[in-house]
DNA sequence: GTGCCCATGTAAGTGGTTACATGATTCA
DNA sequence: TGAATCATGTAACCACTTACATGGGCAC
């Protein structure tokens, strides 16, 4: 979705050549996000022109390395992403992105989104809830309706375990206080 | 990836019009999966042209409805892209699509692909783990690293509780037989 | 007869994927 | 000196998204 800013982001924590980003996005970091050499040149290229970015141009001489740091407008512009952008239930790794502009720039009021996400998925469960009720409660289920269930399964447990983690990053930042700073 | 494949299933699971598969693609039982009618009238037209479904005329005249159904060669098509579409760790709705078409016209034979997507699990649940270990076993974390820890705690989470899902579906194949008819 | 849902489509734009391409550095 | 890795890019294709468009049926 948004790579632009998962650059960005990336970029906020260690400024990097594409080279750089293309392996950092291939770990463990950004297991939840994924971006090839391509497109990660081309929004360089991009975020160069918009005056998001610039190279640095120290070490520009030793080597063909182009490695690139965030300017001010770019990271205006992480934070007014992560303000405007409302995500929906659905949108986990771009929470986790947001979560990780907040780590390196934040805090940024994350509260509110987390809140709602966690309405969203609490209901969602009590859908997938009903159906489980309705339609897999008999004794006896043909070996369709199992796997059918299966999968069902799959949907309860991810919701169910996502919101347990949800309420435990909700506790830090009631603790944490967590509001933006103006 | 594969819309045309979770369309296919779809209209073995009923046969439906292209307005109805996007009701579908909105609910419940596709809340993996997800499509737009825009995308569903591509792929339908084509399949009609590929001769893996056909429109069923019975009620075509009453309504402009076009009900659709899945020919042999379609139907041989889904048992194809089941057995011949190697899925990796992170193609769990690929997986769950799987298990769909089991459900619909298998045993398909998915124990061994369920098996090599949990090892690979759980090499990602351990890399993840040494990470922890790592980085976040200080006392005292900075609250960007308390949040950075945050997030690999959602990754950890997710693989441990497919895990444990997948070794439910594991234990039902067992007893099942679960491998393929020829 | 107005508005809403049913039902099917076209068109334009954008972004991601795959393939192609080049050249420098490093190590055996 | 040959292979692997570093490092950056272009081009073509394809899929998905968003917007536009049309018209029938039904209920108030």
């Amino acid at each position: 979705m948004s790579t632009p800013h998962a650059i960005l982001i990336a970029l906020l924590e260690k400024p990097s050549s594409g080279y750089d980003l293309a392996r950092r996005f291939d770990r463990a970091i950004a297991y939840f996000w994924q971006a090839t050499h391509q497109q990660i040149y081309r929004e360089l290229g991009r975020m160069v022109d918009a005056g998001w970015v610039a190279v640095v141009e120290e070490d520009a001489a030793a080597t063909r390395k182009k490695v690139y740091r965030v300017l001010p407008v770019g990271r205006e512009e992480v934070a007014r992403w992560v303000r405007e952008t409302r995500l929906t239930g659905d949108d986990r790794n771009l929470l986790l992105l947001k979560l990780r502009a907040d780590a390196v720039i934040g805090p940024l009021g994350l509260m509110e989104e987390l809140r709602r996400m966690m309405d969203e998925a609490r209901e969602r469960l009590d859908t997938y809830r009903a159906i489980e009720q309705r339609d897999f409660g008999a004794a006896s289920l043909t070996r369709g309706q199992q796997l059918q269930y299966a999968i069902l399964k799959a949907g309860i447990r991810t919701q169910e375990t996502w919101l347990e983690w949800a309420a435990e990053l909700q506790a830090f930042f009631d603790e944490d206080g967590g509001q933006a700073s103006e």
